[in-house]
DNA sequence: CCGGGGAAGTGAAGCGCTTCATATTACCCA
DNA sequence: TGGGTAATATGAAGCGCTTCACTTCCCCGG
C-alpha cells in the first residue's frame, strides 16, 4: 500500500512459539506444554522451562490452545439489554470479575430483542466459551435447555425454566415486594401503578401473581403497566403513565420493577406536571449507582450488585474448573427509602 | 462424577465440520471454505455449498479459522475505568456496535490502574484481536507505539502521544471549555474549582493549559482539584471539596471534567450542606444518560456518544477490512444547561 | 539379581480451518 | 483447429497447541 493504510503484516516480530521454547531448553514441545501448566515434569525441568519462556518472552497463543484443547478460558456474557442501567453496570462488573479470575469476557447484548438473544447465543457458542453468564430476556425459551447441557450456564435474575441443570442467582422478590408494599401502605397509598417488563413467552407470571398477592394483603388496588424491557425513554413512559394516571381515582404511587423504569417515570411525571413525591411517589427495584442522585433520591430496593456478581462468577467458575454442581442462589433485598416516596396526597 | 456436577463432555453432539459439508456436496474442503466466504467458485457450487451447510446446520468454528488465518473477527475493547458512568455506557455501546458489524467484543477494564492497563493489553493481544478500541488511562505510555504498529488502534478521548499511526476520536476541548467558562462567567462566577483526573505520566498538561487560558480570558481564578480517574465516590470528593471550598474567597462553581465527578461533587455538596445551585453551581462534561435526572438536572457538555461510537467503530473496521488509513476525528461539543448552574451567590 | 511399578519425557496425531501452488477444465480468438 | 488464458477446483501444508499412548529409566522389594 503506497497511500495511507499501514499494513500490519510487516513489522510484527513473530512471537516465539512453544517449539522455540522447547528448542531453547532442549526438550520436546510436549514436555514444555506440560511444564508450563505445571501438570507434569520434575521440579528442575519446570524451572528451566519457566526460565527459558521468560527469557524468550514467550506468551502462549490462546487461540491455538483453545483449538487443541476445546476450551477457551473465555466466558460469554449475554445481557438482555445494556440500555437498562442496572444491567449495564452488571455487565461491566461481571467482565471485571471474570478478568480478575483470569478469564476473558465475551460480551453480547441482545438489546431488548428476544430473537436477537437467540441469534447471539448461537454466535457466542461458536466461540467455544467455557461457560455462560446470562441475564435472560426470555427465561422461558426452549433454547436454554440444550445449551445448559453443553456447558455450564448461570442465569442472573431469573431461573431458566427449561433448563433445570443451569445455575441461577435470583432475587427474593417475595420479600422485596413485601417491603415495597408495606412502605407504600404505611404512607397511605391505596392505589398504585406497577411498571413491569413484558416478557415474550411467559406461561405463568410469577411477578404478576406476587403483585396481586401483596395488593390483597395490603388492601390496595393495582394498575399494571407493561412495557418493553429496554424502555427507559420518557416518551413511551409518558404515554403509559398518562393513561394510567388519567382516571379520577388515579394511582398515587408507581412501583417500577427496574430503576431505569423508575427514571423514565420520573421524567414522565415531570412532563405531566406531577410533583414527586407530592403528587406521585416512585419506587425503583434495583438501586443503581446514582439512584441517590435522581431527583430527590430514588426510593428503591437494593440487591447488592457485588453479591450478585460474586455469586454468579464464583458459581460458574467452580463448575468450569472443579466440576462443582450448579445451584440457585437467592439474594435478599433491602429497601432503601429516599426522597421519591412520601405520604399519599389526600383525595380531593 | 457421581455426585453433582454435570460433565459437559457427554451429550455434546459434535458439530459438523467443513469436511462434513465437503463430503455432503462431494467437493474438497478447500472449495467449501472459499465458497462459504463467497471468495471463489461458480454460482452453482456456491449455492450447493450454502444449501448443504444450512441443511447440516454447519457453523464455522471461529477458533480454527482464527488460528489458520491469523485474524479473529474480534475487536478488543479496553476501557480505562468502567466505574466512570460515561465509559461504562461507551463500552456497552461499542460492544453493541461491533456486534452489529459482526465482530465480537473482547472487553477489558483497567479499573483506573495504569499498570493494569498495560497488563491487560498484553493479554488482549494474545487473543489476536483484529483491532483495538481503547479509552486510554495513560495516553502518554510508550506501549502504544509498538502496539499501533502491530494492529489498528483507535483511541477514544485522547490521542496516543507515542503512537502517531493510531486513530483517535477526540473532543474539541477548546470549544467545550470555552462554552462552560462563558456560561459560568455570564452567571457571575469569578472563582471556580475545576475537577480533573490526575494522569499518571503527563509530560504536558493540555487540559490544565486550556483551563488556564480560559480563566485568563474570562477573568476568573481557578482552583484545580486533581483526583483519581475512577473517583466517583463521595467520600474522596467531599475531602477534596471541603479543602477547596474552605477559604473565605471560595469558588462558587465546580467544573468537572467527567459527569461522574460531577455526581460525586453533587453528593459531596449535599454532605457539606451546600445548596446546588444556590451556594454552588456544578457543571459536568459528558452528558451521560440520566444527567437530566440528577438533582435539579446536571448542566453539562454533550459530546454525543452515538457519534463517538460510530466514528470509532467505523474508522477501525475500515482500517481492518479495507486497510484504510486511520485518522483523528474531532467531536464537537454542545453545552446543555440544566438546573445545577445558577447565578453566583453574592459575596457576603 | 530380577521383575514390577512409577515417574519423566517424547512422538505423533490431531483440533478445524485457510491458503498457496498446482491441476483441471472450458473457452476464446487467431 | 490449436495454443493461451481465465475460471474452477483441489491437495496438502501448515497455524501453535494439547494429549494419548508409549518408551526409558530408575528405584525398590522379593
Amino acid at each position: 500500500m503506497a497511500v495511507g493504510g499501514a499494513t500490519y503484516a510487516h513489522g510484527v516480530p513473530k512471537r516465539p512459539t512453544l517449539q522455540d521454547v522447547a528448542d531453547a531448553v532442549g526438550l520436546a514441545p510436549a514436555t514444555v506444554s506440560y511444564a508450563l501448566r505445571g501438570e507434569r515434569g520434575s521440579a528442575d525441568t519446570l524451572a528451566r522451562v519457566q526460565a527459558a519462556a521468560t527469557a524468550l518472552g514467550y506468551q502462549i497463543n490462546p487461540i491455538a490452545a483453545a483449538l487443541a484443547s476445546g476450551r477457551s478460558r473465555t466466558v460469554a456474557v449475554l445481557c438482555g439489554s445494556t440500555r437498562d442501567l442496572w444491567q449495564q453496570s452488571l455487565t461491566a462488573d461481571l467482565a471485571r470479575a471474570l478478568l480478575a479470575e483470569g478469564r476473558h469476557a465475551l460480551v453480547a447484548d441482545a438489546d431488548g430483542h428476544p430473537e436477537r438473544e437467540e441469534a447471539l447465543l448461537a454466535k457466542l457458542r461458536d466461540q467455544r466459551p467455557d461457560g455462560l453468564l446470562v441475564a435472560p430476556l426470555d427465561p422461558f425459551a426452549a433454547q436454554w435447555e440444550e445449551l445448559a447441557r453443553q456447558l455450564p450456564v448461570v442465569a442472573i435474575g431469573d431461573r431458566l425454566a427449561e433448563a433445570p441443570s443451569a445455575g441461577a442467582v435470583v432475587f427474593d422478590n417475595a420479600r422485596g415486594f413485601a417491603q415495597v408494599f408495606d412502605h407504600l401502605a404505611e404512607l397511605g397509598h391505596r392505589r398504585i401503578a406497577v411498571v413491569l417488563p413484558e416478557r415474550p413467552s411467559t406461561p405463568d407470571r410469577p411477578a404478576e401473581r406476587l403483585v396481586a398477592r401483596e395488593a390483597r394483603r395490603c388492601g390496595m388496588s393495582v394498575d399494571l403497566v407493561r412495557t418493553a424491557p429496554a424502555t427507559a425513554d420518557a416518551d413511551t413512559m409518558t404515554d403509559h403513565l398518562a393513561t394510567a394516571l388519567g382516571g379520577r381515582d388515579r394511582p398515587t404511587a408507581a412501583f417500577c420493577l427496574t430503576d431505569s423504569f423508575a427514571f423514565a417515570v420520573l421524567r414522565a411525571a415531570r412532563r405531566l406536571g406531577l410533583e414527586v413525591p407530592g403528587d406521585l411517589s416512585v419506587v425503583g427495584f434495583e438501586d443503581v449507582e446514582f439512584a441517590d442522585l435522581a431527583g430527590p433520591g430514588l426510593t428503591t430496593v437494593d440487591w447488592g450488585r457485588g453479591a450478585v456478581v460474586d455469586a454468579a462468577v464464583g458459581q460458574l467458575l467452580a463448575a468450569v474448573d472443579d466440576d462443582e454442581p450448579l445451584r440457585t442462589v437467592t439474594i435478599s433485598p433491602r429497601l432503601v427509602v429516599r426522597g421519591t416516596t412520601g405520604p399519599a396526597p389526600s383525595r380531593s
